[in-house]
DNA sequence: CCGGAAAAGTTGAAGTATCAAGTGACTGAG
DNA sequence: CTCAGTCACTTGATACTTCAACTTTTCCGG
């Protein structure tokens, strides 16, 4: 028997719904206009700037950027064409892949923060208070796991 | 000059960032495996089984389902091929397309809904109080009002 | 050691989404 | 009345994502 979900419930899925089909969107609109960039681009530089010598293995980055390995895979090879990232066999293991950011990838992810950083705050962030802001971090987070935990699209 | 994010609305971002790259993906892979049909599939039908005679216009099911009229009139294409909807021109205007589920689509629909609303249940609402759901509602309608009225992507 | 299984990636094809350009229908200023 | 502009789509090309299949390398039980 299907539980349906509550009046409370449903009237909160719309804008979550909203949220899930506008968001990224609007993001990837602004990183393409102004930085000729998709926000997943952003992604990987921006997670490979946090890498010691901007350099991790593509298994770790996909896992950081949520992605699956292949669709990592066919962004890396985009973004080695245009010289942001190069990519190398480990000396450790050779079945792994390292990746790694350029100094041209760093300059580009440098001209593209402010805008988006400033996108992100204009769509998320302005208007909400502390609590606010707590509380978007606990639901996200609550959400976020039931996913991961749920099997479903689990390939990363 | 840059206004870069606080640290608590950084650590609130990577969340949501997950959320807005992993839920939509996690409901397409539910429904692709069950029903044959993504997310935004779904959505359409679900929103004609909502209008009189379950038919509405092409702009207004764009609005309905957060989608620009040029993906609304792709997915439709595809839709109409399995018999789920029928196009016909507006006798009011004749630049308008009418867009009707056919039972077959609904029949469809209702196959589809139980398993779809379950996965949102375990995905989203399950562990969730009543003053969760109204946080996530306030929230969420917050940054759906800031994208609409941000004019990226305004494409509706 | 050996051989099968699993891990880490890559690739090509098929499905989707977006973008820009085009079509036909209405509208309204002159 | 008319014709330039706008509206409501549609279409085709390009770009992105997913899926399934494959390669290479490593691990592990016997």
């Amino acid at each position: 028997m299907t539980r349906w979900l509550t009046e409370d419930e449903l009237a909160s899925w719309f804008p979550l719904a909203g949220v899930m089909l506008k968001l990224n969107p609007a993001l990837d609109s602004q990183l393409q206009r102004d930085s000729d960039m998709t926000h997943f681009d952003y992604l990987c530089l921006a997670m490979l700037s946090e890498e010691d010598d901007w350099t991790t293995t593509m298994s770790a980055l996909a896992g950081r950027t949520n992605a699956s390995l292949s669709r990592l895979s066919h962004v890396i090879t985009k973004l080695e064409k245009r010289g942001w990232v190069c990519r190398s066999r480990s000396e450790v293991s050779r079945r792994v892949t390292m990746v790694r950011m350029t100094d041209e990838g760093y300059k580009t992810l440098v001209a593209a923060a402010p805008g988006h950083v400033e996108t992100v705050r204009s769509l998320v962030y302005e208007g909400l208070s502390d609590e606010d802001v707590a509380d978007l971090h606990r639901l996200m987070a609550h959400i976020l796991d039931r996913i991961e935990s749920s099997g479903l699209k689990a390939q990363c």
